[in-house]
DNA sequence: CGGAGAGTTGAATCCTGTCAATTTAAGTGG
DNA sequence: CCACTTAAATTGACAGGATTCAACTCTCCG
């Protein structure tokens, strides 16, 4: 969990990456632009100077996206992969009255390539839930990288593995967990990947989600999770003000939510 | 939707497989114990008679297992693949509580090869909700499996696609769907599922599950999945007795349900 | 100054869980 | 063949968590 203290992924400096929310957050804790996909892919497996030099040249293909984007449309077969470098996307479910599902966060470091590697058409939204800095990959580019270094290839298959395993968890959570231990769990889970990202310092870290993102994550009322937040603060869990969560008591919210790291 | 009319699975000339419910279910619309995995393979892809042949010769690694068997222990690493030829498994987390949650079902053609692509330990049991005949593949025999015939191996591939697909949709499905939903749905999955693999007559197939199994499936107590149940049967969307499920009214229950069968 | 979005609060409702007891059907052993 | 046991399904009553509807605050922004 060590810190960079570079020039930050938030930086006004980067063109087109103005602040969407009103608060001023801290920038404590972030690394540089690039960096998240090279140190999650790092934790999966080793990589050489010439596998980092490869992903630093991804950046090339990055560009800022307004919240609310739609990144890749339910039914469409997107023909590049989708990579995040900064800010928070998911990817949604909805239905027909309107009630919304997120059954996925795609963080920094995440991806998805499912239209490149496989033609399936995706039975779900990707959607930026903040401003972000997303990269569209074209195949042959994508493809290519791949095939030039298989060490980032077979860190890519164990981070699916975490996918799958994060989906599975995310079963578990809404199916036998109360609001409560279900919203403290999900607050473990992103700190445990943030951290992994190096954007978690003393135990606290950017969420720059609205309670009703939260909400439609965990399958509660925006309603009722804004108390379980309460709640969680009165019991001094943790504190969250201005876009910026502090674990305050980490021991205990892991076992209220019973939360183990070993699915990552 | 095809039928096959030949010797059943749940045959008692198949040595070690006698029933373990009470009732007597009624032997429609199976198909022979080795043709499943065939079945749900050639749905995603092309196969050879080599293919099929190669598949055919994994019946050898059959066996039967009793009900509530471990499968594959929670953090350990399996030294095989698990192929379910006849039965249903599944994927179950457990709380310190005793609570549980099944997060996948593993029905006859689905597989676990986690332990053998990756060397990767499972964060969840995989267990035998009913009796069941399951083949362990040796990692040496799978791999070999798999290089011999790119196609089964690109099948699998997509069929790992569905499982994330069908992961996904059961976060949506216990996130966002009221108990009664989420009922319909979990059946006018399965009808899909079992359906592909021929296992489904007439929108009746043979449900071996408990109720508990099903609640803990759902995310439901048990009780109020009997009353759920109860109700899709007072409205004529259903009929379930004695293991087999009738599905009266398909299109209203998918509607009731919003069921999509495009991601599997 | 007014508007929009996010967060907060209150009250009433109801869906769902818990506890407990009962019924039903199967399997067992005398 | 019949008590006895056990697992599964069913029912009733009650409590409680969660949703809904509404109003209200606060901040930022045009």
């Amino acid at each position: 969990m060590e810190t960079f203290a570079t020039a930050t992924v938030m930086d006004p400096a980067v063109p087109g990456f103005a602040r969407t929310r009103r608060h001023a957050a801290p920038a404590a804790g972030r690394s540089r632009p690039g960096c998240a996909l090279a140190r999650k892919l790092a934790g999966f497996g080793p990589l050489d100077e010439q596998d980092r030099a490869a992903l630093e040249g991804l950046t090339g293909y990055v560009r800022p996206v307004e919240r609310h984007t739609v990144l890749v449309e339910q039914d469409g077969v997107a023909d590049h992969a989708l990579i995040v470098f900064a800010g928070f996307a998911s990817r949604d479910k909805h239905r027909a009255s309107g009630r919304r599902q997120i059954v996925a966060y795609l963080i920094p470091g995440d991806l998805c390539d499912r239209g490149v590697l496989h033609d399936y058409p995706l039975d779900h939204t990707i959607e930026a839930l903040t401003h972000c800095l997303v990269a569209k990959v074209p195949r042959a580019a994508y493809l290519d990288l791949l095939g030039r270094h298989p060490r980032i290839a077979l860190a890519l298959q164990r981070a699916r593995l975490a996918e799958e395993a994060t989906a599975h968890e995310w079963v578990a959570n809404v199916g036998m967990r109360s609001g409560t231990e279900r919203t403290a769990h999900l607050l473990c889970e992103l700190m445990e990947r943030l951290g992994m990202i190096g954007q978690v310092t003393d135990g606290q870290y950017d969420l720059p989600l609205t309670q009703v993102d939260l909400a439609d994550t965990l399958g509660l009322s925006s309603v009722h999770l804004n108390r379980v937040l309460q709640a969680l603060r009165r019991d001094k869990l943790i504190s969250l003000r201005e876009q910026r969560l502090r674990i305050l008591a980490p021991r205990q919210l892991r076992a209220l939510a019973e939360f183990e790291a070993g699915y990552l």
